[in-house]
DNA sequence: CTGAAAGCGCTTACAG
DNA sequence: CTGAAAGCGCTTACAG
């Protein structure tokens, strides 16, 4: 490869100056049709390529977009990095990609390095409702950012998510026709919106529903809150029809805890999930779960940043995307004993 | 933030000239110790950061590391970058992070691409043993690079990954101790240096142990593999003793489908998986596998850039690293029925 | 030890 | 439609 032919390599062999050379190949205005294609393929058989270190310190703008993510290692969010890095790629963009462990200093740090790194815009999974609201304070006014898969409480930025009163929904209408009457809650706590918002349309659901509410436990997004979860409901009484839970991972923990308290799922009781993906499908029984539609998310998100960098304009957005529920063995009772 | 003190404006408050501010800041030599002393309060002062594009520009690099993977949402490969990532920022690097989806030419040009970018080196798990080389043959010599998890059959970059054949022994000697005597495999093709040596590993230990090799099942590190491998492996003939995967995708498609023909694992036999991770835990029943030592890998792999980027040194490496056994349910026959 | 000046590779007013 | 020149913000020989 060996990085060598410049702008100017190609202008003095077409014979003309770097200004008309950068023209004819950034499809400027102003330049003669045959003036482009001549260039052009002078370029094109020089091998040249133009340097993006060096545009971007002229232009200010790198094709660069920063995402910053609480951790990469958890399933659903490196889902939603990949739907990410293939919409950028798509777009031309490349991916710069922090972890910030959940939190804040880490994250306000990211968003500052990735700014001057002249990034084009940041996504950003906020690790806390409200103190993420810091992480973008230091970005100059209408500086592109798009929040996903959870908002900050005050609307700081562009927002893409799942509609989750509709995801519960539609469990609710599904443990419905299962004759379900009692129910209890597993998710998490309020430090996102998600957790918030879930809890919030579990407790409107089942009283809509008329389904009593049993127990609830609230902790992390995590196996081991699931397990604590199980643990809790067990505890508190009388165990429920169904446990509703926030996601798969909990889900996951709350079946293994039941199992080893000797109850069988769905024989003694139902469980859902949240999320969808590999785990819900591949674990035994498999989970009913709400399916964020991932791929949507990404290129609804992709639309917003690319609508900020092209044009500052007013409004916040705050958009949610309709999940699916996919049925799995957790929640229906089977007619027979399976064996 | 509003980016704009600059060198210039750091110079000017204190009284000389760019070049002396720059030598300053940046721990040259041939600077007075309180020159270094006021201009660095100044710079702090006026919050002055230095600007890595321009200074990418003038000096070549970038502190940009690129990371390639086949696919990001693959669990393994998340918890490599996640490792990686931390690693990455420890040493003052940012990540770039693209997805090959494991074609060749994607790889190729995005090698090419971060390359254009003056990244400083380039982390990649190529995605096959041989077409992979040609990802790196653009690279100028003695670019620094470092294949992570797989290398490729001709050593044209250093490598790191676990070492295939300590972690079947660990497997091996743990069914010995179980009375195993016949044995099954279910792993991936020959794309990758993992699925050749873990292939070759079974083989060899089987003989070595004096097990009989009742069938064998190849194809792709993924769930639908292994149901595959079951179902072939259940049409073979008597089952086996026990199953030894590649991967615990595998492990876990193996178990689902063996419990849907009617089989219970482990009473009915014993399956092994291969990586370690959230899934092993939390599936029922839980994993026996090789826990790869995915940290020791990044922070191996981290030092062999760094090798790399300050010398251009000679041999290339090619680092094995010690995985361990983690025992689940999956493997240990219950003295006493579980209910 | 410090400064004036060149230059990394582009893009873009400003003239013509 | 095209060119000469400035400049994005640094770093680094080259002098002194």
């Amino acid at each position: 490869m060996a990085r060598t032919v410049t702008l100017a390599d190609v202008a003095a062999r077409a014979g003309v100056s770097t200004a008309t050379a950068s023209r004819a190949l950034s499809g400027k205005p102003r330049v003669s049709r045959e003036m482009i294609e001549r260039v052009r393929a002078i370029a094109a058989e020089m091998g040249y390529r133009v340097d993006p270190v060096a545009r971007a310190l002229r232009q200010g703008s790198s094709r660069l977009v920063g995402m910053i993510v609480p951790v990469i290692g958890i399933p659903f969010f490196s889902q939603l990095v990949d739907a990410i890095e293939d919409e950028l790629n798509r777009a031309g963009f490349e991916l710069l990609l922090a972890d910030s462990h959940g939190f804040i200093d880490e994250e306000v740090r990211r968003v500052r390095v990735f700014h001057e790194r002249r990034v084009d815009g940041i996504f950003i999974i906020p690790s806390d409702r409200t103190a993420s609201t810091q992480s973008l304070a230091n970005l100059p006014e209408g500086f592109p950012v798009v929040q996903v898969d959870r908002a900050t409480d005050r609307p700081v930025a562009d927002f893409v998510g799942v509609d989750n009163l509709l995801g519960l929904q539609l469990v609710f209408e599904h443990l419905a026709e299962q004759n379900v009457a009692t129910v209890a809650f597993a998710g998490s706590d309020d430090a996102s919106i998600n957790g918030v918002e879930r809890w919030d349309a579990f407790h409107r659901l089942a009283r809509q529903h008329s389904m009593t509410v049993r127990a609830t436990y609230r902790s992390e997004f995590s196996f081991a809150s699931g397990t604590g979860a199980a643990d809790h409901i067990h505890r508190a009484g009388p165990l429920p029809d169904a446990i509703v839970c926030g996601s798969d991972q909990i889900a996951v923990g709350v079946i293994s805890k039941l199992r080893e308290l000797g109850y069988d799922v769905p024989r003694d009781l139902l469980v859902t999930g949240f999320d969808g993906g590999e785990l819900a499908r591949v674990f035994w029984p498999s989970l009913t779960t709400v399916v964020q539609p991932v791929s949507s998310i990404a290129a609804e998100a992709m639309k917003l940043l690319l609508g900020r960098i092209e044009s500052d304009d007013g409004a916040i957005h705050r958009n949610r995307l309709a999940p699916t529920l996919e049925l799995g063995a957790s929640s229906q009772r089977r007619t027979a004993p399976a064996s």
